[in-house]
DNA sequence: TGCGGCGGCGCC
DNA sequence: AAAGGGCGCCGCCGCA
């Protein structure tokens, strides 16, 4: 393998961190202060290259002449083109260094990014991070923090900083990081070439971008920053100027506290964290407060009633992300760049920036919507109560198809409950799955949440839910209470006990996989190099990582692994050290965790498989799948689209998929 | 002034 | 022995 390892340092007048990679690249204010490429992999004399390009000597030119015909002659080779978050130097390549230097066009196939290289290793995937986890050689330079900040930005009076001493810094800066990214390319596994594959189609699905209702963004930041002023207005009064926001949390509970509430309000606020005791006021306990209060329960005063409630409609909204979303919109209206490949260590995909994993699931029927969306925009002021609510549930219809097309919306049914028992290989699992066909075989049968509710003796959906999202990854009365929570199920400790009682012995393969995973996963930290096989996954311990293989062939990683008197422990990529700590934090592998982790990998795997073969997603979230196309079309997308899902990939033979698909014209649940 | 910890929110 | 875990973003608050 040949890559040519680039990074660029730049200037904008554009905020990179509100505005997002795509729009920060593509303003006209953006220039290249430097470069520095170096050619890594099969060279007998890697060449190395660094440039000043912001007030370049005839030196500088000469180098960038020279860099300009290798690059030239290493995109017609075919060689990759590697970078730390590559989508950032790709773009700056594009949109700046073709224009501006005169550089070649690079096809968008031969990019590679050494950040998502990390992520498959379960790394940290920032480069000082993984530099750090690693003890790498070259380490990332902490001083370019500082000179980002001096020379990358604007002053307020608008002018920057062209210290040419602290630009000659820059490039040393550079060059340090281009080392370092060279270490982590070089000492870890490389992507796959269907890694690869997966990280280039997850650009493709960032270059497409999704589009928002601009107008009705715009009108829902105004409503809400009137309401939360209303609310801290309230709050203010309330509290005799004590609390002036819903989100001074802190002092609330202080100043709650120190009115002599009732013992029962005082005992549902109390919570353990980390073996420490602590006052809550998350929303779950609000809600139980505010009920009790309501019947008569809790002798509550008015003033603290009043301080709660106020909390709680204040509380109820993510509507900065309609800010995020005009941050981060282009002049097409569409936000790019949102979707990070293995952004999670199961090769799961994370959203960042505009996080679109976690848009409020309940939400308004598009009809409410065109209702709702001309008020706001004429600035009639809403007569409802929960005007915050209406418009955190206003967030999914604002993501919007271009003028003549559609969204088509499919998400596999209860994936993870499947993958589970599926991968168990087992005959109680082959069971389970036979359920799963019945109900596919015939929608009129009672659905799975129902069937194990009644397994628990309740008519309650809810609770067949609950027990089906939380035991099945080794979970018992905690995971099943703090799980209920959620959906509103409170039930006392004795019938929760019973409930996971009955879920396990009706479950037995579930705990016995569980337990084939463990001990698999620990035979293979005694014997490195040898594969040891549990249900359909196996392990292997290859001196530093343990690997897990999937029944795809896709690896997950846990970095640095040990078996220390009986309990395995590997690095864990997203926790960041303690300044004191002088080793990356670790966490344990317990038996419920390796099963979580098979499943979500091998629900991932499914998910990359259709959008490998789909170009026109963009949305996704795990289970779930949208496509953007031409609205004529529509009906033959769905039929592709709910083919793709249900046809299980050859490796997933006797999974039994079912991905019901619907038409929206606006997005929804 | 910038940064990190923490509590909180939302989703799968 | 028992253990929810997987994410990212917002805003406050205290510290340097």
């Amino acid at each position: 393998m040949k890559f040519l390892i680039i990074d660029f340092e730049t200037r904008s007048r554009v905020d990179l961190k509100r505005a997002g990679t795509d729009r920060y690249c593509a303003d006209p204010s953006t220039e290249i202060l430097c470069m520095v490429a170096t050619e890594a992999g099969n060279f007998s004399s890697p060449r190395t290259w660094v440039c000043n390009l912001l007030k370049p000597t005839d030196d500088d030119l000469d180098v960038l002449g020279d860099f300009r015909d290798a690059a030239q002659y290493h995109a017609i080779a075919g060689y990759l083109f590697a970078a730390h978050n590559a989508r950032f130097d790709q773009q700056i390549w594009e949109y700046v260094a073709v224009n501006d230097w005169g550089f070649s066009e690079v096809p968008a196939d031969s990019w590679y990014c050494t950040s998502a290289q990390m992520r498959v290793n379960a790394l940290p995937a920032n480069l000082d991070d993984a530099t750090r986890a690693l003890n790498a050689e070259h380490r990332k330079d902490h001083a370019g923090q500082s000179l980002i900040r001096k020379l990358s930005m604007p002053n307020e009076m608008g002018q920057f900083n062209e210290d040419p001493a602290l630009l000659v810094q820059m490039a040393a800066y550079c060059a340090a990081d281009v080392a370092a990214t060279k270490d982590l390319l070089n000492n870890t596994r490389l992507m796959t070439p269907t890694e690869h594959a997966d990280w280039l189609a997850n650009e493709r699905i960032n270059d497409r971008g999704i589009r928002i209702d601009r107008s009705f963004a715009e009108a829902a930041t105004r409503q809400a920053a009137t309401e939360t002023a209303a609310i801290g207005a309230e709050l203010s009064s309330l509290t005799g100027g004590v609390v002036t926001k819903h989100t001074q949390n802190q002092r609330i509970k202080k100043w709650l506290l120190a009115r002599n509430p009732p013992d029962m309000m005082v005992k549902l606020m109390t919570v353990f964290k980390d073996g420490q005791q602590k006052q809550s006021l998350a929303s779950d306990i609000r809600t139980q407060i505010l009920n009790r209060a309501d019947a008569n329960e809790i002798d509550l005063a008015p003033e603290l009633y009043n301080v709660i409630a106020a909390l709680d409609e204040g509380n109820k909204s993510s509507v900065a992300k309609y800010q995020r979303m005009l941050d981060r919109a282009e002049v097409d209206d569409r936000v790019r760049g949102s979707f990070m490949y293995a952004g999670a260590s199961t090769i799961r995909y994370t959203s960042r920036g505009l996080q679109l994993h976690n848009f409020k699931r309940d939400c308004l029927p598009v009809a409410e919507m065109d209702t709702l969306r001309p008020m706001l925009i004429n600035g009639a002021a809403l007569s409802q109560s929960a005007v915050l609510e209406t418009l955190a549930k206003a967030l999914r219809p604002t993501l919007i198809p271009d003028d003549g097309n559609v969204f088509v919306v499919a998400d596999w049914k209860s994936i993870e409950n499947r993958a589970l028992p599926w991968l168990s290989d087992s005959e109680g699992g082959e069971k389970k799955l036979d359920m799963f066909r019945e109900i596919d075989a015939d929608p009129t049968l009672h659905d799975m949440y129902a069937r194990a509710a009644k397994d628990a003796g309740t008519d309650d959906r809810q609770v067949g839910k609950v027990i089906e999202l939380s035991l099945g990854f080794g979970g018992a009365n905690g995971a099943f209470s703090s799980m209920a929570k959620n959906y509103g199920v409170y039930l006392p400790d004795h019938q929760v006990s019973r409930i996971v009682k009955a879920w396990r012995l009706s479950n037995k393969w579930a705990e016995t996989f569980w337990n084939e995973l463990e001990k698999a996963a620990k035979n293979a930290m005694r014997s490195p190099g040898s594969v040891h096989e549990a249900g359909r996954v196996s392990y292997l311990f290859n001196g530093d990582s343990l690997l897990c293989e999937l029944p795809c062939g896709q690896l997950l990683t846990y970095p640095k692994a040990r078996l220390q008197q009986g309990e395995l422990t590997a690095l864990k990529a997203n926790w960041k050290p303690s300044p004191d700590d002088d080793e990356w934090p670790r966490y344990s592998l317990w038996r419920g965790l390796l099963a979580e982790n098979v499943t979500q990998a091998t629900c991932a795997s499914l998910l990359r498989q259709v959008i490998r073969q789909i170009d026109s997603v963009v949305l996704h979230c795990h289970d779930e799948i949208a496509l953007e196309v031409s609205a004529v079309e529509a009906e033959d997308w769905c039929a592709l689209l709910n083919k793709t899902m249900e046809t299980a990939p050859a490796w997933a033979t006797g999974l039994p998929l079912s991905a019901p698909v619907q038409i929206m014209t606006r997005y929804g649940k």
